[in-house]
DNA sequence: CCCTTTGGTGTGACCTGTAACATTCTTTAT
DNA sequence: ATAAAGAATGTTACAGGTCACACCAAAGGG
């Protein structure tokens, strides 16, 4: 007994549709990509054909011949990358999917082989403890678009989006300053992470060049929730135990701030009659927490969503220059700093 | 002038490898699928020979022929999913990709006839807030595997992983009891969301049974962080307002008690002496609020993991019979309750 | 020693769209 | 009227894998 093809749940192809309508195949093909060279006829009735079968264009045939995917790949590089699953619904408006994964530095060629086999038509790349040259990665890429959603300073040949390091610490550790605090210890992300360790940088720069002895510093890691929270914590007792003295206390991320708070409650100290705290990245909780959290506000909402427009924007002009984008943070003053 | 195929950028297939190890293109295909009837050196050579060419098979193609995508599609209806994107890694063990897409219950049908189209595996659902036939969903389904990641109680036709929610509730609202509270408030989620509602419920029921008149409560929305943040923190100055007596809150998140708490505090309500506080979710922040949070704790990362394993399972096993799983959640007392 | 089995390999069709080119039928310019 | 242009549609050849089947040689059974 021979089945004809479209037996079952197998879905109707272009040929079916062609055949419903009383036209060819590469007349429905016409009529999916919008050919301006159909009759409106014609079209009406390869319409209501592929409504009545209930066609889908299949996704895999349009990938194999025209080589492209439309399918956008977030790498996480090195750690994972600590946004909300709703963010990858960015891309939709754009008809592309996103996908996700993660990998060491290592890895990172053969996720661009791979990339490439799947015909995957741009990069979104977070990747915030990679140091690595532009042709290095340039050449590894298939030539498949590339941004960086992280600060990758030297890049000039590679698309980037990233807060202004140094102006962010300036805000913070100024704002001590002016309160009258001369003794500010510092919670820092992994100094693996290039942003984190500007923060530092600037954070003991800023210090030394004013004949101040940094206060005491404790590295701690923000790069998921749990571990910024602990870190936090096990930052701020590791200062206090050290008793070295300090009066204000600069933290990397509100994460972070939350298990400092934590740790300042534990020992008694008062926030901010005793200790001034200031942070970096307005997170949604920064307000509400006790007291109100001071903090160097950076919007990763715009940040990430000019990182994948600039995506968007090489993979459909991919002759344009690539353009390095510095976005500046903002200083939310609430009531975690004081003056001494 | 002819040029050959593979100039330039064109990656090599099957073809150009099985050149290279002077194989037919079939050999190339059964080494990639590891068909045991391959001669041992000519395995070697073809492998030898894809490394040579820097080979990846073309997954559209692949695609094409199988009718399978290697894709998993996670749906959120009516809301947004609200974990953190790393959690599409877990697919990564099982050779399969995660993409994400959000839509209206109205548009769900229409959902899986392009997942279909793009011959998506699986469909991993998380729809908290939709009450749906069985029948109804398998008969839009197109036979793709689905694993609901919520509450579906009457659900016995699809496969599903959420908590228990009457438990849960019983858990916090015994547990004030015990400590000798009668006035006992709720902020909850929106009750269009069927665990909140049952939350709700469960707290009414709990109380009216017990000759308890249910305290004052007010709806919040949890379900974005910024939301819940925001809503229980307007909850909770609505229920103050009310000037109705309370000596307890449940609270349906631990978000929202982020700004519960700190609505309290803005009115000078002391935790526990004055209110005491039970949430829900053991979030990592619930250890370091002030006081520490005493909460239902739900391993939803338990609850991921067991949906993305079922889904999985699906796939792999179609025939196998749908099986409802439901978590039991843990009271977790720190000390933000209080004897009264 | 011949027949059957089976391990190892090759051949050609097929999956479902799209691109390039061919074909038909009009319409316009000369 | 006739060539040329152009609109609308059809034909055929891909894209890069997998599948079904054919084939051959070596091994085992009678």
């Amino acid at each position: 007994m021979t089945l004809s093809r479209n037996t079952k749940d197998s879905r109707p192809t272009i040929r079916d549709v062609a055949r419903e309508a009383g036209v060819s195949h590469q007349t429905v093909s016409r009529v999916l990509n919008e050919h301006p060279k159909v009759a409106p006829a014609t079209r009406e009735r390869v319409t209501r054909a592929m409504h009545k079968l209930g066609f889908e264009r299949n996704l895999a045939a349009q990938m194999l011949t025209t080589q492209r995917s439309q399918i956008i790949q977030v790498i996480a590089v090195d750690g994972k990358f600590p946004f909300e699953i709703p963010l990858l619904n960015s891309t939709q408006g754009e008809d592309y999917f996103a996908v996700y994964s993660e990998c060491t530095p290592k890895m990172l060629p053969r996720m661009f082989d791979m990339a490439a086999a799947r015909m995957v038509e741009g990069v979104f790349l977070y990747a915030p403890k990679l140091q690595i040259d532009d042709d290095d990665l340039l050449k590894m890429s298939h030539n498949i678009p590339i941004v960086r959603r992280d600060f990758a300073f030297a890049s000039k040949k590679i698309t980037w989006v990233g807060f202004d390091q140094v102006r962010a610490t300036h805000l913070a550790v100024h704002h001590l300053l002016d309160l009258g605090h001369r003794e500010i210890a510092m919670v820092t992300g992994t100094l693996k992470a290039i942003n984190a360790s500007w923060r530092y940088a600037t954070w003991r720069e800023m210090l030394i060049e004013r004949g101040i002895e940094p206060g005491p510093s404790a590295e701690g890691d923000y790069s998921t929730r749990q571990s910024a929270l602990q870190t936090g914590y096990d930052g701020m007792c590791q200062i206090i135990q050290s008793r070295r003295r300090f009066s204000a206390v600069v933290v990397a991320t509100d994460n972070m701030a939350l298990g400092v708070r934590s740790a300042l409650r534990e020992y008694g100290l008062r926030v901010p009659e005793d200790v001034s705290l200031v942070s970096f990245d307005d997170a949604p909780h920064a307000r509400f927490m006790d007291p109100p959290l001071t903090t160097v506000a950076m919007d990763f909402d715009l940040q990430n969503r000019l990182a994948f427009q600039f995506l968007f924007e090489r993979i459909s002009h991919p002759d344009i220059e690539p353009h390095p984008h510095m976005l500046l943070p903002d200083l939310v003053v609430r009531q975690s700093t004081r003056e001494i």
